[in-house]
DNA sequence: AATGAATGAGTGTTCATTCAT
DNA sequence: CATGAATGAACACTCATTCAT
């Protein structure tokens, strides 16, 4: 049973991905991503219209992955939230060498969805604790950017301790929290 | 009077680093920068050996930079740590368009001096606050981790609040601090 | 009927060893060549790797033009060895101007191809008018290093005198040879 | 007692000599030139006026080296015909390596002086030994003509046997030789 | 007289993009 | 539909040359 045709915008999607966050966007190839992806080159223009496309694609897919990343995180919002954090330092080594997948995103500017989203399951967690939307929100931001400024001292510094002791300290801080 | 000549190595970083924020380096031209610089392109390999060099000057420079804007800090701890997160929201703007300068410093792997420097600087103060050297580290992390995740938040949403927020919580959270 | 596309391959290299014997490769621009090919510019490197390449070219081209012109000779073996040196004669002019094609080929360093085979070529002659296989190797490299020597002097000083005169020379050593 | 000033023009061509033989001069840049012969890059402009005028240099400076060479060698004519058949094979490395020294000035298009001037002495050295001139001259070019093609077959193919083996022929021409 | 600093014109090479098939 | 062949615009980098001192 071959794969469907369409598998291939996503093998090309996927590999973007992959090197955007390794070597940068910037720096890779289309031909390069093909290479990858194992379509042949001339067929990303067949599947996207510009190499711009596949950055906004790349985006997309970040946004996708973290998403289904958070589908198998646990119903109850505490334990929701911990394990959110948990995913961070599941992914220390990548995000030591390359960063957290979120600030891959951002390097396609003006497509901030996967912020958002994240930003908004977050919050909606923080609802089902008890807290007001407003203070939900606020909460989140803060979780949210104490993780990712975690991983990116991580990242700048080639050291997963930074990481590791922020997502500790919001774990605690999750904990101890009472609407 | 004549500029001295060592000043066109000066402006030349100066227009580096400029365009790097901007535009990111990868995207920027040498072309560009010496334009920006006004200094002739062919001049640009006159003094540096490569881009990769420029990319190390935009490093260098960053982390001086950051280092000249410390030492205009109040002497006493603990409104030095509330002034630097005061930089922060003075540079408000050009963050929530570009990202804070410490990240710009990112773009070079390899060369994390900004960030040593800075997480440095912060310790010293919050021993100065009557903290042992390793729990000073720890708050550094902390709050470095807490303002720079603040600015990629604000960046990405292009939105400056995620940012107010978390200095004015780290605000707070020094101000309420005793060793 | 449009031309085969392989055929701008042909046409490049045809140009280059144009270009090679009048101007030198190294002072030939890609530019130049595919100018003088008629191809856009920017697919000299669709069809060769680097300018090292175009140089390999060349010599592997230089080599087939050889052995084209030898293919035309007659088989007799004694009026092959005269029918050779004539065809330096028949290209005087051009000598004397640029000197030999065997010489435009010494300029890629580390292929000795159209070298070995117009040896081989030579020798082979020698073979069929009686002589052992070392002798008729011995007599090659002296028939050719006084054709090519002659064809040096010619085009050093600008005057076709030097090859005829070591062109007539070795026809008569050649016809007054006997095994 | 420092060396005199004008001593650095020498260096630089002798420099360039070198360079010239072993690299190219096309692809030798003034700058390593002036790095060989210890001479500040800035100075090559002070005793030539372009590249194309060092070219001139080193096309005169192997003309006069060559000279230098002649002048040690025996004043019976056919024992210096000898000796000189004796430098060839005293340079054979160098020659398999990189040409013979004359073919290094042929680089040089336009002066042949270096050839002219070795075509007369040998040409001498056949009069001395009883030949008409025009006899003498042709016996000259018949001469350098053997020499400078085995030189050039030997480094085209980095093999010395071609060069021993037409020096041996024409020195035992030489010998055997009577007006 | 001699040179280090500075530069502009030019070169090889890459790569996103197009298009005929 | 899908793709391999082809290309042009752009870029990093080199180097002969100039010139102020």
């Amino acid at each position: 049973m071959p794969r469907p045709a369409t598998d291939k915008r996503e093998r090309l999607t996927a590999a973007a991905i992959h090197l955007a966050r390794t070597t940068g966007l910037e720096a890779t190839t289309l031909a390069a991503i093909a290479g990858e992806a194992g379509v042949p080159s001339g067929s990303v223009y067949y599947y996207f219209k510009t190499k711009a496309d596949v950055a906004g694609a790349v985006a997309d897919g970040v946004a996708d992955q973290l998403a289904a990343a958070r589908d198998g995180l646990p119903a109850e919002p505490a334990a929701a939230l911990v394990a959110l954090l948990g995913t961070y330092l599941d992914d220390a080594t990548a995000i030591r060498a390359h960063g957290s997948l979120l600030a891959t995103a951002s390097a396609v500017p003006g497509d901030a969805r996967a912020h958002r989203e994240t930003l908004a399951w977050i919050a909606d967690q923080f609802e089902g604790l008890g807290f007001a939307r407003a203070a939900s929100e606020a909460r989140a931001v803060h979780l949210l950017a104490g993780v990712e400024g975690g991983a990116a001292l991580a990242h700048a510094l080639d050291e997963s301790g930074p990481l590791e002791r922020e997502a500790a300290h919001l774990e605690r801080w999750v904990s101890n929290t009472k609407a």
